[in-house]
DNA sequence: CAGAGAAATGTAAGCGATTACATTTGCGGC
DNA sequence: GCCGCAAATGTAATCGCTTACATTTCTCTG
């Protein structure tokens, strides 16, 4: 097997702690002395074992971070920037990232139990039962996304009723008074911070409402797309649609809607 | 902090090995010791402790997945689906999956060093040094979407020629004859493998060809674009594109093609 | 019920580092 | 050349677990 600190000691003639500090603390060690180690912890391919530290450090330098929705994985868009950000900046540090699914829930759980990680993030809806494993074990934890309201908690979460204010905002510049809404399946808590901001706005501006110009669909291209030319054909259609998603207005969008017609969703616009 | 094996075992009146036992191989210990065993170690919320573990056993039940490509992140589509391959399968078992990117490679290699990681996946073109690091301390590897022939390495690659061929069939199935090649930016080893398949094809399906279809594009939509519009107001322009991306694909329609012109590119196909 | 063999449990030595604390070395001033 | 203090190095305990080997406890047979 590869080199440990013994064999470097040997080698090197001097003690473990001397090699270990060598390694940690450079200049607790004398110049020449620090050549000779690393002269021969070069001779051996040595590096400190990781996990040795770990043991004898009490820390593991590493966080986890979870997706906690259902079914969901690396794969969603969301995550993935989210992901991302977090990449970046566990990068910059000596710490390591670990991912793992909601569907593995019970593993992040023991993950807390077994200390084998700092911290966490929790992505989306996390488990109670997870949350409480780790906070009750006060391993730092973040949440994002999380669709609840948490108290004594450190959340992460988007600003819904600005982004909707700016939806609207930007349909309304563009002249639009008949707003449709076409919205998805959200938990209770995004639901109502959303669509609560939408009909405020909605008096806010002064838009033109009927009740057919809501609609909930399914996270379903098809589906949207149906549903959209349904919408779009009563009378006095709307002249635009606030989608809840991307999919959505991608549906909306193929329903093939007439010349001016404009769909708005979250942080991006597409008009025909 | 919190309760160690020592705790459970003084607690429980039985020896450490014993309380180790009953966790790692519940089948050695008397159903009634194992009850006392885990009696106290709820009492304690106890649950071994990984990095113990893992020093004792010589084993770290990690593997590591490292996105190799300049300024990539998990970000892009064709890494998260991998990732997500990747995680599926680590969920099943009882590893555990870090991921950490190209710009850290220095750090992936410390962890090969340092025996952190029993495992890597590496994605994209990996620096050769990473690979020599791992593959000469004999820690398992395998390289995907690796962009250069590797001996004796195991690589996951996409089996080029016939991306391209369901392609151009489609094309031609379709009635094309002349189909314009939007070639992207790769690497020798796969720009070779893709367009020789084309090229190869295009005499294998007879297809009518002039340099003039041809075009090396840069990753980026609106170059795409003003290119796709030259390209198509040439004398007996092509009438559909082979895209070599979806970035590219989606410029070549936005240039507004003609109806029935069609663009494809290696696993979707859009047209007019 | 003794005794043998199997099954259960215990003892203690690692695994590879870190780090108090003890010891040695080096250096400057007299 | 010697003393004293600071800097460098060494000794050994420790982190939490596993496991080979030793010991005890069962179980079953004659």
């Amino acid at each position: 097997m590869s080199a440990t600190i013994k064999d470097v000691s040997k080698l090197s003639g001097l003690s473990t702690a001397t090699i270990s500090r060598a390694f940690a603390e450079p200049d607790k060690v004398r110049e020449a002395t620090r050549q000779r180690v690393f002269e021969a912890a070069q001779a051996l391919r040595y590096q400190p074992n990781a996990i040795g530290r770990a043991m004898a450090m009490q820390r593991t330098e590493t966080i986890a971070f979870v997706i906690c929705k259902e079914q969901a994985t690396i794969l969603d868009e969301f995550y993935a920037a989210i992901c991302e950000g977090i990449m970046d900046e566990v990068n910059q540090s000596d710490y390591q990232l670990l991912i793992s699914t909601a569907a593995q829930w019970r593993k992040a759980e023991d993950k807390a139990r077994s200390k084998q990680v700092e911290g966490f993030i929790l992505g989306g809806h996390a488990d109670a039962r997870l949350i409480e494993e780790i906070s009750g074990r006060n391993i730092p934890l973040v949440l994002v996304n999380n669709d609840t309201d948490k108290e004594n908690l450190s959340c992460v979460v988007a600003d819904e009723f600005d982004g909707v204010r700016q939806v609207v905002k930007h349909l309304y510049q563009d002249g639009h008074r008949r707003i449709a809404l076409f919205a998805g399946h959200f938990s209770p808590y995004i639901f109502r911070q959303r669509y609560q901001a939408f009909f405020e706005l909605q008096k806010e501006y002064a838009l033109e409402w009927k009740d057919s110009y809501f609609h909930v669909s399914d996270r379903d291209f098809d589906s949207a797309t149906t549903e959209a030319t349904k919408l779009l054909s009563q009378e006095e259609p709307p002249t635009a649609v606030f989608a809840a998603n991307d999919i959505l207005a991608a549906g909306v969008l193929e329903s093939r809607p007439t010349p001016g017609f404009e769909c708005a969703r979250g942080c991006g616009f597409g008009r025909v």
